[in-house]
DNA sequence: ACATGAACACCATGTTCATCC
DNA sequence: GGATGAACATGGTGTTCATGT
């Protein structure tokens, strides 16, 4: 058993939600997580987006559409990357929160352990 | 800033605690620290506990003598290593704890908003 | 088996670079 | 500047090896 959830599951979960609520593209979700975790000090990067967003597409979760910010293509050629669930992917998707949550859940524990027992 | 606590710090955290309240050397902590974890399913690394000790004796907290474990020579030749604060140890290690309580804080903060965030 | 330590190898992650509109 | 992606480099950590009692 590893030692804290990783960032990376971290990330994806929250990639996962994003698409159940049917919002956007990679570089948005970034933008979108920064502002989240202002508070915390904490500013996901970039590369780690991109790569939880690739992996999810690896594991049959997600699948891709490519499609124009803009709607008028005379102004805006900037091509965005779209994220939907496949076939399976919202049950595949539904289990991995799961296992996620489970770790989430022991990784509190160990945190607030960690408080009680070296302070006060 | 970091996405999570390190392993390292968490662990440098008990030592020291251990130390306050003058438990042993080494091997003893990880067996103790082994089994405050069973729940958890979380087995310290061997490693890491005497990496966290060097670091600590790097930084000054921490100072080393050597005994023998058994009270006859002439039966137990086993020498362990103890560990005690320096002069300006227990300065320093309640400076370190201060600062990775503010961590553990805004991890457990990171973690619990996860679960609101993607949970029901 | 108890105890300490170092070496090595791996992998997650952070930073930088590349490309396009 | 917005958007995506890959390459490269670093560092934390897990495993193994070495040594001695």
């Amino acid at each position: 058993m590893a030692f804290m959830i990783a960032q990376r599951a971290y990330i994806k979960l929250y990639l996962i939600t994003k698409v159940e609520q049917r919002r956007g593209y990679g570089y948005q979700m970034l933008e979108e997580m920064k502002e989240e975790f202002k508070l915390f000090g904490y500013v996901p990067p970039l590369s780690e987006i991109y790569r939880a967003l690739h992996e999810l597409v690896q594991e049959g979760v997600l699948y891709r559409t490519k499609q124009l910010k803009g709607n008028d293509p005379s102004v805006d050629f900037q091509e965005i990357v779209l994220y939907h669930f496949t076939e399976d992917g919202r049950d595949k998707a539904k289990l991995y929160k799961k296992q996620v949550k489970t770790d989430l859940d022991r990784c509190i524990g160990m945190l607030q352990k960690a408080v009680q027992d070296n302070y006060n």
